[in-house]
DNA sequence: AGCACGCCGACT
DNA sequence: GTCGGCGTGCTC
């Protein structure tokens, strides 16, 4: 008798046995709806057996195979596989996770007539391209020479060519009746790269990737990139896994941003499983960072990978001038010093424009009254309540929650509360009254709240109608602002001695990523850099743009404290109604885990940096090992001791494996 | 995670 | 006498 073995979205780290008389092995890889409990359900059929494991008899039946399309591949299979291993998760959620909604629920889209693919407009030929610096052609050369599987590290600052490399291999590869796979951190920068890439490639077949798609159209794409129909596949972390039969080219850009890190759910790294998937399919991938991070660094040195060097701008403009402000000896105004006023003022009078970044929103992070020592505070986390004085709310950033501002004292009725500390809105209002000249725009993710809005405000900076720009770490990324030639950066300091030991290398990062926004065109570019530490070497290394060096020290500075990349690590979370409650699972599951833990290091469960979340209490426990298989053999004996542990009600657990949140 | 079964409080 | 609280146990 024929059974399947079906992977089902359930925290349950099994599959599932039915019978399925009318089955066979080309069924692997089908969806199926099955009775499960009481209800149906849909899943993955992952093998078929002659016999189970199930007592004989309690075995149901399949209730449909749905062959409405193609089997997921083997390839595909074994990757959902390898992230449920590495993951510590069930191949059910994963494989649900990695299928787009519709399908998952056992649908199909509706299919699209089949475009007019006949008339295909012939790529540009190579002498109607931009030429290349002599550092893009040998990358690019580079690239090309690979065969099987290789992972290179293309590091160039931003306005170095990295694109056009990339579009370059991409190129070699549809010559080759290949796919290519291009991950990029955020949906906002989608459309603007699948723009760039469809003028490249006018006939091919781009297919795009990420969470803000409709239902249809995600499915619809997932079953091009499966039939091999789409060509380029384009997307954000979920891309990875788009099942592509002919992949020859993976393609990872801003490979150090976070965001490929998935925070909740299935805790994947798109970068690390995308390199995984290269090494399955003995495929090149290409990293591309101004900032790699320093795990993609270390390999860089160590020869695991190869380091592409793009040293200079490809378009022949100096890198902007960096400045450090020493602001410990100057009364601020407003938080703003006299040199990044009097800069603010100069390309006011050139007709320039100028960002100054602030990476908090809102007007004030905590209102007071300093009297009684009432603060605004969150009912439901251990947080300040934001005040957002342009809207009159006292809002929580953690949970939403959100208020009026009180006309006077809660506590003790005094009508002079005070805002404490400096947000946007109070950076935009003080801008406003100091050039009153001036016309002002803020870029937040308050002010950027849909797409709509976000594409008005970039439509109004690039029509060059806003002369001073204050905005967050929205504004780093991915835009060029020709007009723009000044940006201050301001409370960087905070950053610098983080309890997160990654903070200063996200900090380099994301100053050197807004510093690249000025200074594209033809007029030069210049940073400054408040600051009461204008010694710190991080700073020092921005002058001199320098990310090698700033590198290096991290990198001897993890490696005696035996950070990452020179160990692995994993994080037990915890949440319930107490913080005894979860330090008390935590405990427990310290306890299993010391017979099992060999090579392996465990630290003690501690509350976790926001304690408390949605009114949950929230703890952690890092476990830490120099091994990675070490921690891979530790993390699977110890799930399935943490399965067997009896649960407190209302307590919920997870594991996340290179957690970059701490 | 759902969803059923199961044994104790305040309503028609 | 019943509706319903959410504790625990199972799902091929």
């Amino acid at each position: 008798m024929n059974i399947v073995r079906v992977a089902l979205d359930l925290p349950l780290p099994r599959l599932f046995d039915y019978l399925a008389p009318d089955s066979d092995e080309s069924d692997i890889g089908r969806r199926v709806t099955v009775p499960f409990g009481t209800a149906l359900r849909t899943g993955v059929i992952v093998a078929i057996a002659t016999a189970s494991e199930h007592p004989d008899g309690k075995l149901k039946s399949v209730t449909a195979i749905l062959r409405d399309m193609p089997a997921l591949p083997a390839e595909w299979l074994a990757l959902c596989e390898f992230c449920a291993r590495y993951y510590q998760t069930p191949l059910g959620e994963v494989t649900s996770f990695a299928l787009p909604p519709m399908l998952r629920r056992g649908k199909l889209p509706r299919i699209r007539k089949p475009a007019a693919d006949a008339a295909v407009a012939p790529a540009p030929t190579v002498d109607a391209l931009p030429p290349l610096l002599p550092a893009q052609q040998a990358a690019v050369e580079a690239i090309a020479g690979v065969d099987g599987f290789h992972t290179l590290l293309l590091h160039g600052v931003t306005g170095s060519g990295k694109t056009e490399v990339y579009l370059r291999a991409i190129d070699a590869v549809l010559a080759r009746g290949g796919q290519a796979l291009m991950l990029v951190p955020e949906i906002a920068l989608t459309p603007q790269l699948e723009g760039r890439v469809a003028a490249r490639f006018p006939g091919a077949h781009i297919v795009c990737a990420n969470s803000g798609m409709a239902d249809a159209a995600r499915a619809r794409g997932f079953i091009e990139a499966l039939t091999g129909r789409a060509q380029i596949v384009l997307g954000t972390r979920l891309a990875v896994f788009m099942p592509m039969p002919r992949l020859q080219l993976i393609v990872v850009d801003e490979e150090h941003d976070a965001s490929f890190k998935q925070q909740e759910g299935l805790r994947y790294s798109a970068r690390d499983v995308a390199i995984w998937r290269a090494h399955q399919l003995n495929i090149p991938i290409v990293l591309g960072s101004a900032t790699p991070s320093l795990e993609t660094f270390h390999h860089a040195g160590s020869g695991r990978y190869r380091m592409l060097e793009l040293p200079e701008r490809a378009v022949a403009e100096a890198m902007p001038v960096v400045r450090i402000v020493d602001t410990r000896r100057e009364k601020l105004q407003e938080g703003l010093s006299a040199a990044l006023l009097a800069g603010l003022q100069l390309r006011l009078e050139r007709g320039e424009q100028s960002l100054v970044f602030l990476n908090r929103r809102g007007y004030a992070p905590v209102l007071a009254c300093p009297p009684c020592g009432w603060i605004s505070r969150c009912q439901r986390c251990a947080a300040n309540l934001v005040l957002h004085l342009a809207d009159g709310r006292l809002r929580c950033h953690h949970c939403g929650f959100e208020t009026r501002v009180p006309r006077a004292c809660p506590d003790c009725g005094n009508v002079d509360l005070l805002p404490f500390g400096r947000g946007t809105q109070r950076l935009e209002t003080m801008l406003v009254e100091r050039f009153p000249e001036a016309r002002v725009l803020r870029i937040d993710r308050d002010s950027a709240s849909t797409p709509k809005k976000w594409q008005a405000l970039l439509a109004t900076i690039h029509a060059g109608e806003a002369d001073i720009l204050v905005g967050t770490q929205m504004l780093a990324k991915g835009h060029d602002f020709p007009l723009l030639t000044l940006v201050g950066a301001v409370g960087a300091d905070a950053a610098l001695f983080a309890a997160d030991f990654r903070a200063p290398e996200r900090l380099f990062a994301q100053l050197m990523q807004v510093g690249g926004r000025s200074g594209r065109a033809a007029l030069p570019g210049e940073v400054l850099i408040q600051t009461e530490y204008p010694d710190h070497p991080l700073y020092q290394a921005l002058v001199e743009h320098d990310y090698v060096r700033f590198a290096r020290t991290q990198l001897d500075e993890r490696r005696i404290a035996g950070f990452p990349p020179f160990s692995f690590q994993a994080m037990l979370r915890a949440e319930a109604r107490t913080m005894e409650q979860a330090l008390d699972f935590l405990a427990a599951a310290r306890s299993a885990a010391v017979a099992l833990a060999a090579g392996v290091t465990l630290y003690d469960p501690v509350p976790m940096r926001l304690q408390r979340l949605m009114t949950l209490e929230r703890g952690q426990l890092l476990v830490e090992s120099p091994s990675r298989p070490a921690l891979q053999a530790f993390l699977a004996a110890w799930m399935e001791a943490l399965y067997a542990l009896k649960m407190p009600a209302g307590l919920r657990w997870h594991l996340d494996v290179d957690p970059l949140e701490f």
